[in-house]
DNA sequence: GCCGTTTTCGGCCCGACTGTTTTCAGTCG
């Protein structure tokens, strides 16, 4: 067999499947089973394979008996027999048609049945020949609608960074805020708020008694470049940066009700009623109905999960990962927060590709509240410009001697930690020899160079700097690139075993384009017992900033202040250190 | 097809907006 499906692969197979059968109109629950697989599937950690070698593909949420044996069967032979058997009914082109805004399922498959539309090629000619408006369930707007979808079409790939959307999102806000004095809260909801790596959509809740008033001052905002919806109580625009914003506006007595629902998951939400189904609520961002139609209304957010007996769920962990479950159990994680941390471990200056002085990056980094951080420069190798060297090391650790000498004289605590981030090399040596590294007080090994390499040799190459005595932090430990290009291809679970074996930390990178280790990956290593860093990974004192972002793909992960060793007092980090390196393996 | 604080059978989240089908279906989030 040629190359393995990855589980995106599988994912879209599932996807299609259901695709294909919502066209074909058949059981719209069968549908909705194949379609939760998929995504679930597509939001794993680790690979199917591996789910199924530990015989638990039945134990994700959304895959049962049926479902586990087809993926079985792709994994065996790379094909789904049901996928081809529904791609002969449905070519792929009508299911293209689906990216056509307000076009779905049902109107995709009359324009297939009855106009013989089966691309969107076709439907361009069919839209310039006139022909959509005198279809059933067509008109003449609709006609036009499509004609607009096909210069528009929904590309579910274009999505932002996290901190592109959360900037443009404070930015709306403010305006919004400006233009309708009358909203008393306005907040930023949806995937956002979860804080995922990438987004969307922009979804924003307002709390007003007259909504109107704010669904037409947001349309009519200087961001805004066209209007693509306008009712009482919600709206949606097309900003000026290309991204869809949408806003929903409810009365501040249901702001609680309204901000659970906004901010999701669907997935989450989906499950969130079916538990209030079952204590005999209906449950919507109106609030609890009864039966006999009296109606809970929640103010905050709290009485929402309060209502069902449940702890308040930080919006990070709203994915349907067993929250819920955990919530009920009293098992939530306390999550870690960003005045937890006291320390940053991985930037750069000067000495090697940054744009500020050690001191520099120190005094912003102390303003920021950081009791202490670790520089490290980049080893000499390759393309990086004036990398460290032996020579440059040394001449390294005198200034960062004169920078803590400087912070002592001024009776402040604050330190610097020499560090640096040693290459790894193609065939898995480091960039620089073990005398450099052994003065250091901390060593990022990373890779930066071969990504592409085969999983076994790339995975290889990790595992022996997780083992090398020396080496106390491997930094973005994937290589991911948002939008750009995915992660080496490693052996996860070997990666983590071996990091909490040796006590090696794996990097949460905060920077906006890798976030590395992602949320899932986070949540493997802590159950397998690695401990964890966030860090900047600053090439100026502005990115120290970004470490936020890395503290919310951490409790996306479910991680606890315990086990990110940058919050600890620096004495415990450093005895911590000692205790690991290669003293303690008497090299 | 999945799943269990009603259930191994019988449900499966819920509402706003739009356009067209004058009472609602389709689409979306």
């Amino acid at each position: 067999m040629a190359e393995p499906l990855s589980n995106r692969d599988i994912a879209d197979l599932f996807l299609g499947v259901a695709a294909r059968m919502e066209i074909l109109g058949e059981d719209k629950f069968r549908v909705l089973a194949y379609r939760r697989a998929g995504e679930a599937i597509a939001d794993l950690p680790m690979p199917l394979a591996d789910y199924r070698a530990r015989q638990a593909l039945e134990e994700i949420p959304g895959i049962g008996k049926t479902i586990a044996e087809k993926i079985a069967t792709i994994l065996d032979t790379g094909r789904l027999p049901l996928a081809d058997q529904l791609r002969a009914q449905v070519p792929d082109g009508v299911v293209d048609l689906l990216r056509v805004p307000d076009l779905g399922p049902s109107r995709a498959a009359r324009l297939y049945r009855e106009l013989g539309i089966a691309s969107l090629d076709d439907l361009r000619a069919a839209v310039e020949a006139g022909k959509l408006k005198d279809l059933k369930g067509f008109g003449a707007k609709s006609e036009e609608r499509v004609r607009a979808g096909l210069t528009a079409l929904v590309d579910s790939e274009r999505r932002v960074l996290l901190s592109q959307a959360l900037a443009a999102a404070e930015g709306l806000i403010a305006a919004l805020r400006q233009a309708c004095p009358v909203a008393s809260q306005i907040a930023y909801t949806g995937s956002l708020r979860r804080a995922r790596p990438t987004i969307g959509d922009l979804d924003l809740l307002a709390a007003a008694d007259d909504t109107t008033a704010v669904t037409g001052a947001f349309i009519a905002l200087p961001q805004a470049a066209r209007v693509l919806g306008h009712g009482d109580v919600k709206a949606s625009v097309l900003l000026h940066n290309g991204m869809r914003a949408d806003l929903l506006v409810v009365t501040p007595r249901r702001w609680g009700s309204a901000l659970q629902h906004f901010t999701g998951s669907r997935e989450h939400n989906i499950h969130f009623r079916e538990l209030a189904k079952a204590r005999g609520y209906t449950f919507s961002e109106q609030g609890f109905a009864r039966d006999d139609g009296t109606l809970i209304e929640c103010a905050a957010e709290e009485q929402v999960y309060a209502t069902l007996g449940l702890p308040w769920i930080p919006p990070e962990l709203r994915e349907n990962a067993g929250e819920l479950e955990a919530a009920a159990a009293g098992r939530l994680p306390v999550l870690v927060e960003q005045h937890d941390v006291r320390a940053d471990l991985h930037m750069h200056s000067r000495w090697s590709d940054g744009r500020a002085s050690i001191a520099e990056m120190a005094a912003a980094a102390e303003a920021r509240g950081h009791q202490y951080i670790a520089i490290t420069d980049h080893s000499a190798y390759l393309g990086v410009t004036g990398g460290m060297d032996v020579a440059r090391l040394r001449e390294q650790a005198a200034e960062v001697a004169a920078v803590n000498a400087s912070f002592e004289r001024r009776g402040s605590p604050f330190r610097v930690l020499h560090g640096v981030e040693v290459d790894i090399t193609p065939d898995g040596e480091l960039a620089l020899p073990d005398e450099a590294l052994a003065p250091l007080d901390l060593v990022i090994a990373s890779l930066h160079v071969s990504l592409r390499q085969p999983r076994e040799q790339v995975t290889a190459r990790l595992l022996r700097a997780i083992n090398n005595p020396h080496v106390d932090v491997i930094g973005h430990p994937t290589g991911r690139i948002l939008n750009h290009r995915p992660g080496a291809d490693l052996d996860m679970e070997a990666i983590f075993t071996a990091a909490a074996s040796r006590g090696t930390l794996l990097e949460i990178n905060s920077g906006p384009d890798r976030l590395d280790l992602d949320a899932g990956h986070v949540r493997r290593a802590l159950e397998l017992g690695v401990n964890l860093t966030i860090n900047s990974d600053a090439h100026h004192p502005n990115d120290l900033a970004w470490q936020h972002l890395g503290v919310l793909t951490a409790r996306r992960g479910w991680a606890s202040a315990a086990r990110i060793v940058n919050t600890w007092p620096l004495d415990r980090l450093l005895a911590w250190l000692r205790g690991r390196g290669p003293a303690a393996l008497g090299s």
